[in-house]
DNA sequence: TAAAATTATTTACAAATGTAAACAAGGAGA
DNA sequence: TCTCCTTGTTTACATTTGTAAATAATTTTA
């Protein structure tokens, strides 16, 4: 996958959200939140298709785009991307200190007990 | 915090290593596995001392660098910048896909529990 | 139908980033 | 002392990113 920069993740956002969108509704949705010229949006927009995060299918004088992979995969890339340039002894304390911060449902805490107790049965894992 | 680029990320963790560096212990270090020239690396050094990620202490001639923030806190700072930037709905599942993803030491996993234990009781969060 | 609005395409331009050569100046060896 | 090596400082330059104006091609609308 391609580079992503912030900006265009946050355009990414929006799509996500309104999973089909022309670039007057993108510039709409992104003027709630960002000072952000009409240009700039369809700039990120052409962008965003060159790199191969979006479509665009044409319908009249107008595109409609939507996004090539999920937001959860999109998401998924960007936390592993960060991961993969940390030490891997470091991973766990960062886990750690995420779950610290991070509001949970009961399903989620639930998921985790879950998962812990997998792990465990699997045996852990020495670090060097 | 300004920008860290990914090139200066690497410097970093070899500056957090090593402890404190001069130049050609970084040249050398960072050789090993990256095929950036004398001045490249040098140039990185500059920017993060501009950037206020490392401090420098002449010995005669030479410099001897070190960081600022110890590698927790810089780690931690990009992992919290990417969590930020994501729809807090989504951070429960990405943690779980982590925790999936991430070998744990027989401590992480009791760790993990017991934190789990602690925010069971504090009570969890209901997203909307 | 002439003017105004919409939408896409082109062009622009400064700042940041990756990458490094050129240069300067102090030390070390011949 | 003269030359070479080491180390820091300046300068360079292409690409990417953030940000947007200018222009072109259509539609609406007055």
């Amino acid at each position: 996958m391609p580079q992503i920069t912030n900006a265009e993740w946050e355009v990414m956002r929006v799509v996500w959200t309104l999973q089909e969108v022309t670039s007057s509704q993108l510039i709409a949705a992104l003027g709630e939140n960002k000072a952000w010229s009409a240009s700039t949006i369809k700039t990120l927009l052409t962008r965003l298709v060159e790199k191969g995060m979006l479509t665009s299918r044409r319908e009249g004088r107008r595109f409609w785009y939507r996004a090539l992979m999920t937001e959860d995969e999109g998401q998924w890339s960007r936390v592993s991307e960060t991961f993969s340039k940390i030490c891997l002894t470091k991973h766990g304390a960062l886990l750690e200190k995420l779950l610290l911060e991070t509001p949970l449902t009961e399903q989620d805490i639930n998921a985790f007990e879950t998962l812990l107790e997998q792990k465990r049965q699997k045996g852990s894992v020495a670090k060097f």
